[in-house]
DNA sequence: CTGAAAGCGCTAACAC
DNA sequence: GTGTTAGCGCTTTCAG
């Protein structure tokens, strides 16, 4: 069915079909309200193919989606992608996925895309220093939002970005500890210089009143374990641990003696963690899903605005368990 | 950059660069492989919209996907979409995402997405008994693979499937638990009606050789907890437990006595297994997600061929851990 | 094997 | 306000 199905069937040009999805605003009323009825019975939906052709838009936009690692810390992207769809359909666009092993492959699939499906946007995941693709992206002036911070003070990492804030995380959960009582809350983290850890990191550093004790390893459950018992064993006086991930805190769960009770919370609130019944901070997956789309559109809307650079930052909660 | 850019460089008409793309065979071996490199040094790619106007083929899969339930068992999407979009780009598909919350809205959807960006393929997952999706679509002639069985015996269920072998994998999962030595081997499943769940613990029920005691619950690891006491409580033999879900299996340990030990092997191999040392029964999803893209794929190629209907059930292995 | 013409469905300019 | 025209980039006839 095309567009002049539905003019025949309502009576009227095709234009003036046209007109009533694309500019209301300049068809009479009644007309208007006539067209949409047998628009709505017909069962009608624009080509988008068609559509793209002339306006050298697609609606649609691009996200890459990572394997991921360890599977515990990594499993956020189906609520995010579940709430990054149903908000793009809202706003009459869709999802087209792909995924890519690092940034240069993934500069290399925008190359693709861009030539054939054409997406209007990308959505960035993953973040870090010296992005690739951010500044790829930059340069050509092609719209995007990052979930993650540019973890960098280029002038260059000037785009809009949606977050949350790691350190209100940490923050919030090390607050709790202090209000059940712990006086000695000690932290276990990712090695400096990845700005997600240094940020939760910075959290629990900055709640305390006087320096805590801590361990940087790399992620795990394994690693965990380690740090935690090396940790507790070295500092008798801790009662409590803040941990980068969940899978660190899973670690610091085992190495616990029975003898010596230790609260324990976890960052992203993983299915595991529910699991076993560990305190941890719960992000807002659902609102920075719809914030990338909020932006996205926004500035689709409008390009003439320049280069938007609208950031939000959302702030965490803490999803308390037994573990704390 | 247009196909008429590409014949200019390569000193060739636009039809010499289209059929190089699209028939090869037509176009002497010399010439093609010029138009080719020519090509790949501007970077060219045909602008799918126009293509699709031309063809009717948009070279998009849509899939749906949905928000998982309590997030334990429901986070294999990820590992599937994955394995899907990247086996896709290998076949030169792209998959478009959409959410439904249910059949009728999934369809509404169809709708949709058909009178706009025309995908060529739908993968259904989460089938189940009268599914409204697979047989709207089935009635429509639309191709489609559906990641999961048609649980029903109608005639009209015969359309393309990939599957793992749920019955394969409770049936290792009880051996495995025979070999170490155990004699009374309980079940925790979802109550009679699920196809998935009948047919897990039917791979259960068929490798003891008397009748095993069991209990069926909806899925949660509180139901998990308190089924698997109640067994263990009235049956004080049983010294192993094969559970239909990761969730239920969770809530098994916890049910277990400090001085009784009583071996639990789940289902999904979660990240949640591997966070507390669950032995679970693991399903290839991304050969699951590869079947998919092959079997529509294939269908795609030769549209002649009729309703297609080949099915692929995959085997599930075993990831011993602690647990068991 | 290569070149010319038509048209997929739509929207942005124009005339009416 | 409404109807007519052109053309987005491509592939598929059909002549050469």
């Amino acid at each position: 069915m095309t567009i002049t199905d539905v003019a025949k069937a309502a009576g009227v040009s095709r234009q003036t079909v046209s007109n009533t999805l694309n500019s209301p605003e300049v068809v009479r009323d009644e007309t208007r309200k006539h067209v949409l009825e047998v628009i709505e019975r017909l069962g009608y939906r624009a080509n988008q193919a068609a559509r793209q052709m002339r306006t050298g838009r697609s609606r649609l936009i691009a996200i890459g989606i990572e394997p991921d690692g360890d599977g515990i810390s990594g499993s956020w992207a189906d609520r995010f992608l579940h709430s990054l769809s149903e908000t793009a359909a809202q706003e009459g666009y869709r999802i087209l996925l792909y995924t890519a092993a690092d940034d240069r492959s993934e500069i290399a699939t925008y190359e693709d895309l861009l030539g054939a499906y054409q997406p209007d946007a990308f959505v960035l995941t993953g973040t870090h220093h010296d992005d690739l693709r951010a500044s790829w992206l930059l340069e050509r002036g092609l719209p995007f939002v990052a979930f993650g911070r540019p973890w960098s003070d280029l002038p260059d990492a000037r785009h809009p970005w949606v977050d949350v804030d790691g350190a209100a995380g940490t923050e919030a959960a090390t607050r709790h500890l202090l209000a059940t009582g712990h006086r000695h809350i000690g932290f276990i983290g990712w090695p400096p210089g990845s700005g997600v850890g240094d940020d939760r990191r910075e959290g629990w550093a900055r709640t305390l009143s006087s320096p805590g004790v801590q361990r940087a390893v790399e992620d795990g459950i394994a690693a965990g374990e380690s740090a935690a018992r090396d940790l507790l064993g070295t500092e008798p006086e801790v009662t409590a641990l803040v941990c980068a991930s969940d899978s660190l805190a899973l670690g610091a769960l085992q190495a616990r003696e029975p003898d010596r009770p230790v609260a324990v919370i976890g960052f992203d609130d993983t299915p595991a963690a529910r699991a076993v019944g560990l305190t941890s901070v719960h992000q807002p997956l659902g609102e920075a899903a719809a914030a990338c789309v909020e932006l996205l559109a926004r500035a689709l809307e409008s390009p003439d605005a320049g280069p938007p650079s609208a950031h939000v930052l959302l702030s965490p909660s803490l999803t308390i368990r037994q573990s704390a």
